[in-house]
DNA sequence: GATTGGCACTCATCGACGCCGAGTGCCAAC
DNA sequence: GTTGGCACTCGGCGTCGATGAGTGCCAATC
C-alpha cells in the first residue's frame, strides 16, 4: 500500500512537471491527480521519494523535480510505450514512402522524427556490413589514381581514390575490374575480407602492386574505417521557449557535441535489432556536454536512430515514435 | 573636412562597437581614436550620421550603434580586406591538405571555416556542371530495378534507382552500359542534355522503353533537380556569449532557417568566381529570420562557401578569411 | 502505524522606489 | 566650425517589503 501509492505519488510527478515545467507541490498534485489522500500524506510520500534519491527540490521550499534516477524508475517501471495515432501513422507512412533514394529514406525519415517528437532527431546512414556487393568499379581517373567503386544491394554507394605506384594501362584497369568483381560479387561485406586475402596469388603478376594497392583500401573504406555517417535534423527544437523556457542555461555544449559525428555515433550505441528502445537519461549519458539531455534510440536493421532531449521530455510517447520510425524505415530497406 | 572626419567617425563606432558589443558613446570614443577633436564636436558628427540613417541609439541617453546601412557604408569604402597572418595560412593549408576525398575537403573546409572565422559556416558540394563525365554505370538492382551511376572527373558520385517498366536481362544491362558510356564519356555534363537528346534513334527498338526511363532519370538528376548539397558547421557559435550575449534574442529562427538546405543554398547564391566576396547585411537578407544575421560568402569555382553571423562582426577578417579559404579549395579541386 | 489538519517557517518572485552615471541635445562663446 | 558648459533623460542596479507557494514537523485522529 505504502509501496504501491509512493510509486503513483512519483509518476505524478513526473507527468506533471514534463507537462508544465515547473516544480511540482504536494498540493496541487494532490488535487490534479484522484489519489485519495490528503497533501500531507503526499508530503511525506515525497519526503520518503526524496530521501531514496528519486526526486529533489530545486530550493527549499519549492515544488519537487524528478532526478535522472526519477525518470529512470519512471521508464523502467510505471510508464507503457504509447501507441501512436492513427494520424501519426498515417503521417509516418506519407512522408516516408516518396523516398526515391537511399539518402533521401535517411534525411526524411530524421526531419520525420525531429517533427513528430519536436526534439532533435539524429539518424545513421546505413552501415554497410550487413549488405552485399553488387557490383564493384574500377575508373582510372589518371594513369595513376584509380577510382574505386563499391554499390551494394541496398543500393549505397561508396567511392575512393586511390594513387597506384605505376601506371596502368586500359586493359590493366579492365582486368583489375573483373578481378575484383568476380572476386567480390555477391559477399557479404562481412566476408569480403576473408575473400580478398586469397586474392592476391591468383593474380598475373604484373598486377600484384596494384592489385595490392586496391585491396588495402578497399579494406579500409569496408572494415577498418567504415566511415560511418548521420544526419540531423531539429536543432531548431533545442530553443523551444514553452511556458517555462527548457534549457537555455547550455544550449552551448549541446550544440557542440552535435557537431562531432564520433559523438552522433556513440550516442546511437550499436543498437541490436528494431524493438529495443534505449533510454539514457541525463548523467547516463557519458557524453560530457549532454548530462543534461536524455537520448532515445533504436535500431531499424541497418544502423541506429533516436532523438536527444531535455530529460525533461514526455518518454512515452518519444519512445513510441522512435520505434514506429525506425520499424517502418526497417521495413521500407530491408524489402527494398 | 567635414566630410571627411564623420566617416573617420562611423569606422571609429563600428569598430569600437564589433569589440565591445556596446553602445559607443562620444566621450569614450574621443579617447580611444586619436580624432584631434572634443566630445562636442563628434557629438554633432554623430547626430548627423544618425540624421543619415547610419547610426542609430538604442534608447535615449544610450552611445550609438551602427544600422545595417551604417556597417554597409563601412564595408564599402571603410575598410579594407586584411591579410591573413602566417599562422592563419599555414593553418589553412595543414588543415586540408589531409583530405583523403572530395566530400573529405568539404568537410574539412566548413569547419575551418568555422573555426578561425568563429562564426557559422556552410560551404556548397561542388556543382556538377562544371564537371565531365568520367563513367556511367548501369547495375541491375531486380530485373525491373537498375542503378545508374554518374561518375565525374572531380570524383563526385551521383546515383539513382530507376524503376524499369519491363525485366531486362544482363545482356540489356551491358548493352545499356555500353550505349550510355559511349554517348556520355568525357562530356561536360552542361552538354549532356544535347547529347541524351540524339540518343533514342540510334537505340535498337526492343531497348527504347529501357532508354527513355534512364534518360529522363539521368537528366532529372544532373539538370533539372541538380540536388545541391552543402554542409554545415559551427552553429555552437552562435551562442558564443563574449562581452554582453550575442544574439541570444531570437536563436530559433536562425536554427531553424539553418535547417533548410534551401535556404543555405540561397545564401551562398551562385557567385562567380573566386575573388568577389559577397557581403549581405541585415534586412539585405532576404530570408526571413536572417534579418539580424550577416552572410558574407564567396565562390570557389566549383560552388559558393560562406559564414553567418551577427550583423555586429568583425567584416574585414571574416571576408579575409572566407576569400583565402575559398582560394585555397579551388586550388585544391582545380588541380585534381 | 498510517493519515490528517494545523501551523510556523523559508525563500523565490515581483513591483516600487531611488540613486547613479553615461550619454545626449542645445546654446552661448570662441 | 569648434568647444565647454549645463540641464535633462533614462536604463541599470540595489534595496525593501509584500506575496504566496511550498515545506517540515507535530499533535490529533482513524
Amino acid at each position: 500500500m505504502l509501496e504501491e501509492r509512493r510509486l503513483e505519488v512519483l509518476r505524478a510527478i513526473v507527468e506533471d512537471f514534463v507537462l508544465t515545467n515547473e516544480p511540482v507541490g504536494s498540493k496541487s498534485l494532490a488535487e490534479r491527480h484522484s489519489l485519495g489522500v490528503s497533501p500531507a500524506t503526499v508530503r511525506n510520500d515525497m519526503a520518503a521519494l526524496e530521501d531514496e534519491g528519486y526526486i529533489a527540490q530545486p530550493h527549499t521550499s519549492a515544488g519537487r523535480v524528478p532526478t535522472d534516477l526519477g525518470y529512470r524508475l519512471f521508464v523502467d517501471r510505471l510508464s507503457s510505450v504509447k501507441p501512436l495515432s492513427v494520424a501519426e501513422r498515417r503521417a509516418i507512412e506519407s512522408f516516408l514512402e516518396g523516398a526515391v533514394d537511399l539518402d533521401d529514406v535517411v534525411r526524411r525519415s530524421v526531419r520525420l522524427l525531429a517533427q513528430i517528437t519536436r526534439q532533435v532527431a539524429v539518424v545513421q546512414y546505413p552501415t554497410l556490413s550487413r549488405s552485399a556487393v553488387r557490383h564493384v568499379e574500377v575508373v582510372a581517373m589518371t594513369p595513376s589514381r584509380l577510382l574505386v567503386v563499391l554499390i551494394t544491394d541496398k543500393g549505397r554507394v561508396e567511392q575512393r581514390v586511390v594513387e597506384v605506384p605505376t601506371g596502368v594501362s586500359d586493359d590493366d584497369v579492365a582486368d583489375l575490374r573483373r578481378l575484383l568483381g568476380s572476386a567480390l560479387h555477391g559477399q557479404r561485406l562481412v566476408d569480403v575480407p576473408a575473400r580478398l586475402a586469397e586474392l592476391p596469388e591468383s593474380v598475373p603478376p604484373a598486377l600484384r602492386p596494384h592489385v595490392s594497392a586496391l585491396l588495402s583500401v578497399v579494406l579500409e573504406v569496408l572494415v577498418e574505417r567504415p566511415e560511418e555517417r548521420v544526419a540531423l535534423a531539429g536543432t531548431a527544437n533545442l530553443t523551444r521557449s514553452e511556458p517555462g523556457l527548457d534549457f537555455p542555461f547550455s544550449l552551448r555544449p549541446v550544440l557542440e557535441a552535435l557537431e562531432e559525428q564520433v559523438v552522433l555515433l556513440r550516442l546511437l550505441g550499436h543498437p541490436a535489432d528494431a524493438d529495443t528502445v534505449t533510454v539514457r537519461i541525463g548523467h547516463e549519458n557519458d557524453v560530457e556536454g549532454l548530462k543534461t539531455t536524455s537520448v532515445i534510440s533504436a535500431g531499424y536493421g541497418f544502423g541506429g536512430m533516436g532523438v536527444l532531449g531535455p530529460t525533461r521530455m514526455d518518454y512515452p510517447a518519444t519512445m513510441a515514435a522512435v520505434r514506429a520510425v525506425a520499424r517502418y524505415v526497417g521495413d521500407l530497406l530491408g524489402t527494398s
